[in-house]
DNA sequence: TAATTTCATTAACATATGTTATTGTCATAC
DNA sequence: GTATGACAATAACATATGTTAATGAAATTA
C-alpha cells in the first residue's frame, strides 16, 4: 500500500542530473518532496485518456508507457518510460489527460501531488526551468519517434530505439555493463514501433543473427554497440543530455 | 527588411485565446513583446539542427515546418506551423536545436529575443503558465501524430491531418466559411504524413471524388466535415482547446 | 513569349510489411 | 504436476504502399 521511505525520491535526482546540473541543496529540495508510494503490478492504468488528475506520476521501479487507442481499436504506445521519468508532469499544466499511461511491468510509482510541484516550481525560477526542460525533452524524443516510425524502416527503427532505452538506463545507472533491464513482449515493441509482431520477430531476429545484441530472461545485451547505433541511425543528440553525459555515449 | 509596426503581434493574441482566457490587460502585455518582423520567402530555414537561437520565433504570415533529414536522406515533417504559432518557443528552455525550422511559403515572421520571453515569463506565474501550456499542447499534437503514422492507414492519416489544419486555421479565424489556406505540394504532405507523393497523390483523389474536399488555388474547402472527421478518425481533444472553441468544432 | 522548372497525375511494377494460423516453450496457478 | 495462458517463432499468403518513369499542366523566370 501506501508508504513513505527515505530518499525514495533518489532515482528522480539521478535522472535530471543526466540533464542538468544540480547543486546538493536542489538535490535536497527535490528528496523532499511529499509524496506516496504505490506499489503496482503489469498492466496498471495509472491514468486515463479524460482523466483530470491532481497529482503527478515518478517512476520508482519498472516500465510504463503512455499509449493512445486508434479507431479500428489498434493500440499505440508513444513513449516508454523508466525509473526516474516523470511521464505525467504535463497534467499539471494540461489538466485533461490527452492519452493513457499505464505500467508494462510491476512497478513501484510515486504519486506527487501537483500543489508540491507548484510550490517547487514557485521555489526558485531555476526548479521552474528545470522542470519545463524535463518536458520538452519529453518532445524532443516524440518527434525522433515520428522520425522513426515515419521515414525509417522497421529494421533501423527497432535497433534505434533499442540504443534510446540503452542510454537511457545508462543514464539512471540501472546497466550492468553492456546489459540493460528488458521486459518488453513483442507485441508491446510492436505496438511502440507501428508495426506487427511477426515483423518485430523477423526484425529482432536480425539484429540477433547479425551479433548487435542477445535477449536472455528479461534483459536486453548489446554486443556491437557501434554497429547496433549505426543500423539504427542513432545520434544521442535529441536527449540533450549534459556536456559529461553526452560524452560518455 | 526588419521594422516594426502596431499590433503586429495580434495573431498570437488570437491564437493564446483559442486555449485560454486572457484579460486586457494580459492581451496587451504580450503586445507591447519588443520583436523585429521578416519578410521571407518560401523555403526560407529560419534555424537550422544544432543552431542555439537568442530569439524565438513567430508566424505571423504563411506556413512554415518543423522536420528532421534521416539517415538514408529522407525528410520527415514533424510539424507544421501557421499564423499565431510559436514553433520554436522551446528553444528558450533546450538551446540547442534538434531539428531545423523552415517556411513553406513565402511568410512573415516575428523574432522574440529570448530576453524578452523571459521577462514576460517573470512578470507573472501565469504568464509563464500560458507558455508552458503552449509548449504542451505541442507535445500533445506529436503524441497524435505518432499515432497517426505508426497506427493509421494513409486515407485516415491524411483525412486526420486535414482535420487538424483545418481547425487550427478556424482558430485563428482565417478561414473563410468551409474553405482555408492550403498550399501544400504533394511532396511536402508526403513528407509529414510518412509516405510517398504518389500514394498521397491516390489518397487525396479518394477525398476528393468521395465529395469530402476540393482542392484549387491554394485554399482548401471541406464539402463534408462529418464525413471527413470519420475518415480521418478525428477527435479534436488533442489539441486542448478552451471550453468555448471546443464547442465549436 | 519562350524557356525552365516545379508540381500533379497516372501506369506498371516491386517489396516491405501485414494477416492468419500453427506449434512449442515457458511461467504461473491451481 | 498437470492445466492454463502468455509469449516467441515460423510458414504461407495477402496487400498497402513504395519506386520508377512518363506526361501534361501550371507557375516562374528570362
Amino acid at each position: 500500500m501506501a508508504y513513505r521511505s527515505t530518499d525514495a525520491l533518489a532515482p528522480l535526482v539521478v535522472r535530471l542530473r543526466a540533464v542538468v546540473h544540480l547543486t546538493d541543496k536542489e538535490a535536497e529540495i527535490i528528496r523532499a518532496l511529499p509524496f506516496t508510494v504505490r506499489e503496482v503490478k503489469a498492466g496498471w492504468e495509472i491514468v486515463r485518456e479524460g482523466d483530470r488528475p491532481s497529482q503527478s506520476c515518478l517512476i520508482l521501479d519498472g516500465v510504463s508507457c503512455r499509449f493512445k487507442i486508434v479507431g479500428d481499436g489498434g493500440r499505440q504506445i508513444v513513449s516508454v518510460h523508466i525509473p526516474g521519468d516523470l511521464p505525467d508532469l504535463q497534467s499539471f499544466h494540461l489538466k485533461t489527460m490527452d492519452h493513457n499511461l499505464a505500467t508494462l511491468t510491476p512497478s513501484r510509482i510515486g504519486l506527487i501531488p501537483h500543489s508540491a510541484i507548484h510550490h517547487l516550481m514557485m521555489s526558485s525560477p531555476r526548479m521552474a526551468n528545470i522542470l519545463a526542460r524535463e518536458g520538452l525533452i519529453d518532445g524532443s524524443i516524440f518527434r525522433e519517434w515520428i522520425c522513426n516510425i515515419g521515414r525509417r524502416p522497421a529494421l533501423t527503427r527497432v535497433a534505434h530505439f533499442l540504443c534510446e532505452i540503452f542510454v537511457r538506463y545508462r543514464l539512471i545507472g540501472a546497466n550492468d555493463g553492456m546489459t540493460i533491464p528488458f521486459a518488453f513482449t513483442q507485441t508491446e515493441l510492436a505496438d511502440a514501433q507501428g508495426t506487427s509482431t511477426v515483423h518485430i520477430n523477423r526484425v529482432l531476429k536480425v539484429l540477433k543473427t547479425d551479433g548487435m545484441i542477445s535477449i536472455a530472461g528479461k534483459a536486453l545485451t548489446v554486443h556491437d554497440w557501434e554497429k547496433l547505433q549505426e543500423t539504427g541511425d542513432f545520434d544521442a543528440r535529441y536527449l540533450h543530455l549534459s556536456e559529461a553525459e553526452a560524452a560518455a555515449v
